[in-house]
DNA sequence: ATGATTTGACCCTA
DNA sequence: TAGGGTCAAATCAT
């Protein structure tokens, strides 16, 4: 599904990836301007910038698929927002979206692992990553990590919050090599389409490269 | 020595 | 109160 030359894909990745980095921008910005002192921004707007900025992300991931040979699953549904919940001191509620794939997503951020827990009735521990940059940068996005099925192999893969991070650039342009290896998209819990195994193996970040593997079997 | 991971404890929400 | 998410000290890898 490839009928582009990889110098068109190239600068094609490169505009997109902009194209992100500017909405995560304007996303802080409104951020900033809804939770400041003047606070005009509407929800509406915030809502807008997040699907702007999400569909610059889905754009790359298409990219990425075609060029591995794969084909993007589904167009992204709707994030399911906890709208009602109240928010918390601790937690904020942010933006998630859901991805069941054959691998462990290598999707170019810097992920620094923080934890991981046995979930009830499930087989296998789910592994809990932040952004690396959130102390430097204040990034607030963050995943998590489940191996959920062994035949045929599948890991559930939940993110929270988009990348605000600088290294989004740098990130995202080695995506060549490191394409995501994401599957389904599902922005709710009912909708899930999976897609062909490739391979496995731990995904380190770009700045985790090395040791162990990050998921326990 | 430095930075990443592990792991038990703690915190929060339903 | 149980289950899930996060923290942080200890441990490990480079």
């Amino acid at each position: 599904m490839d009928y582009s030359p990889p110098f068109v894909r190239e600068n094609l990745i490169e505009e997109l990836v902009k194209g992100r980095g500017f909405a995560a921008q304007l996303q802080l910005v409104l951020h900033q301007q809804l939770t400041g002192s003047s606070g005009h921004v509407s929800a509406t707007e915030e809502d807008l910038v997040t699907k702007i900025l999400r569909s610059f992300t889905e754009a790359l991931s298409i990219l990425s698929y075609s060029e591995s040979g794969k084909v993007p699953a589904t167009s992204p549904a709707p994030p399911c927002r906890d709208q009602n919940r109240k928010r918390s001191k601790r937690r904020n509620v942010q933006e998630s979206w859901t991805r069941i794939t054959a691998v462990p997503i290598e999707d170019g951020y810097a992920w620094r692992k923080y934890g991981q827990k046995e979930i009830l009735n499930a087989k296998h521990l789910r592994c809990y990553f932040r952004c690396s940059y959130r102390f430097d940068q204040g990034c607030q996005a963050t995943k998590q990590v489940q191996r959920t099925e062994d035949e045929p192999l599948t890991f559930w893969t939940k993110y929270t919050g988009h990348h605000t991070c600088q290294d989004i650039l740098k990130a995202s342009l080695g995506m060549d090599s490191t394409a995501e290896e994401g599957v389904l998209l599902s922005f709710n819990s009912n909708t899930t389409i999976k897609q062909e195994p490739h391979f496995f193996s731990s995904f380190p970040s770009s700045k985790e490269e090395h040791k162990k593997p990050l998921f326990p079997q």
